[in-house]
DNA sequence: TCCATTGTCTGACTATAGTCAGACAATGGA
DNA sequence: TCCATTGTCTGACTATAGTCAGACAATGGA
């Protein structure tokens, strides 16, 4: 990454950050303090457990309290003991709460619309479409990948929606007990590794590698969630394990695949897997490949801790 | 604008103003706080005046004091009566408050890094390429496009601008004096109008209608600042002055424009003028248009109110 | 039945970010 | 020389957003 592309990201920062800072402090704030209308608006037309509230907002929970009790003051929610847990309470707007929220709406719509308003047809797709954009590549660049035990449940939760996945797509549909085994104490260090890619918590994909002999692993359980392709996560994922099996000392990776797993085989071919002939007798498998001289070469992509580049320009703190 | 735009815009500063903030929160603020942080950032490798910092950043003059107390006190600034006026002070920071600076200017970097850091190569120029689209066309809603009187040091900047760059584009250079006439006089109402687009307060592009007839008007001056091209601020000043003539019962537009000049003529060709013989004897033309039945058509483009648009979506405050 | 855990609330704090009126000094034309 | 204006500062406030310890009630296994 650059210096330009530094600068590039500060400047977006701070031009936004300006323009939508007026939004949180004029449009959101008119009379009501910027806690309560974050409050309310979680709150939401369902009402909520005040404990979900706490978790959502990450409020202290006795702020939470009251700023519950200002909005009970003014009529605007209500609190009661929930049903199943007597000691959890439930808050749900009142009428008045309710229609407080259709303004709070209101106000955050017309702010949309006014970023919008002013620009022609083809200047507004153009900001909607790089919108889109940004918004994808930010949450892509919050993607966390993690080695975790694969018998976890998130693990387990990414493998059978991966199994689901094959079975769906394979024409001859997918039966794990009939496909070449990887018990989940094979994936454990130092038989293996399985790593998970999370994004706000949730499990969005995984990759897994399996130690073959002294110099060779196998790439296994290569999966993305279809709600975040497209975001560079299984080239991470991929990079991950390669860098792991350097560091282990491996020497070679071979992989099998299926002919209706397309963007796998596009990814492999990206880093350098070359088709060979099979290497075992996976009935599911259509495509053998393999990567030699992991050692030698600086490995595809290895993430790197951002580089810290000086420069003398004088930038604005909010949102530089 | 329909309301699946609408959407993007709100989910794009939901998602940005939660990822953004956590700069301001986390790695501004280490230790200081923020308006101190910004006050710094402000002062910066220069010095500023106080008068200044409190126009820049809207601070009331007796918190700002304050705050440069505190820095005063922390040994980051020192405060001295500006040289050229008594009344005022300057401010400049110490070593101390460069080095201090540094470090703001750092975590700022390193935070625009982190950004980029989990993305690869393809991702990131992905990344930076929608933020600038996203910037840009930020700064072009906030444009604003006024009447103003065509003597004033704004306008007159713009017209002067408009020679220059004519004398330098036309083959054989330009004296305004040879020109068609269009005095300022002209260009006020009921004369005429004089449009003034502006971007953070500085005049960026210009534009003129000068009434010839009871249904007759000329379009004179059109002038956009080379910095916001692209950012469809002639076809808003355009649009401004049809909506004018319109409204003050004219129904045809003609306008002469010089054979370099192909943006300008690309842009009344979209906007439905077509090229007719000479109706002038300006030494400068090579091309005439004109635009007629004004009145009938819902002229081109109108710059119209936000539509508010409701939906039951639960929307959260902060950047929504 | 006991008791650790969970969820909520209250009281007592603090820091930040401001607002507003008025004092005071310097300035720069009339 | 006068005096309105400009720029800065001080004192006296306020609202918001939070933190932390401890009390209390309900829950759900041991």
């Amino acid at each position: 990454m650059d210096a330009g592309q530094i600068r590039q990201v500060r400047h977006f920062n701070r031009a936004v950050t300006r323009r939508i800072g007026v939004l949180t402090d004029d449009y959101l704030g008119r009379g009501r303090s910027l806690g309560e209308a974050r409050v309310l608006f979680e709150i939401g037309r369902d009402g909520a457990n005040v404990r979900d509230l706490r978790v959502r907002l990450l409020l202290d929970s006795g702020y939470l309290s009251r700023l519950l009790r200002a909005l009970e003051k003014q009529g605007l929610a209500t609190l009661r003991r929930a049903d199943d847990d007597g000691r959890m309470r439930r808050a749900t707007l009142t009428r008045k709460g309710l229609r407080e929220l259709d303004a709070l709406d209101r106000r955050s719509q017309d702010f949309a619309a006014s970023l919008l308003a002013p620009l022609g047809g083809p200047q507004r797709e153009r900001m909607i479409a790089a919108m889109g954009e940004v918004e994808r590549l930010m949450r892509a660049s919050m993607v966390t990948i993690d080695p975790v035990d694969p018998g976890s449940a998130d693990a387990r939760a990414c493998i059978e929606a991966y199994f689901r996945e094959l079975d769906a797509r394979f024409e001859t549909g997918f039966d794990s007990t009939r496909s070449t085994s990887a018990d989940p104490g094979e994936l454990v260090p130092p038989a293996g590794l399985f790593l998970i890619a999370r994004l706000d918590g949730q499990p969005v994909g995984c990759g897994a590698m399996k130690v073959k002999g002294r110099r060779l692993g196998e790439i296994k359980r290569m999966w993305v969630a279809p709600s975040t392709r497209g975001l560079g996560i299984a080239q991470r994922l991929l990079a991950a394990l390669e860098k792991y099996a350097v560091e282990i000392g491996l020497d070679k990776l071979q992989l099998d695949t299926n002919r209706t797993l397309r963007e796998a085989r596009a990814l492999y071919a990206r880093n350098g897997y070359v088709e060979v002939p099979p290497y075992n007798t996976n009935p599911y498998a259509d495509h053998w490949f393999e990567k030699r001289g992991l050692r030698q070469r600086k490995s595809g992509r290895v993430e790197k801790k951002p580089r810290r580049i000086r420069s003398p320009a004088n930038q604005s703190p909010t949102g530089c």
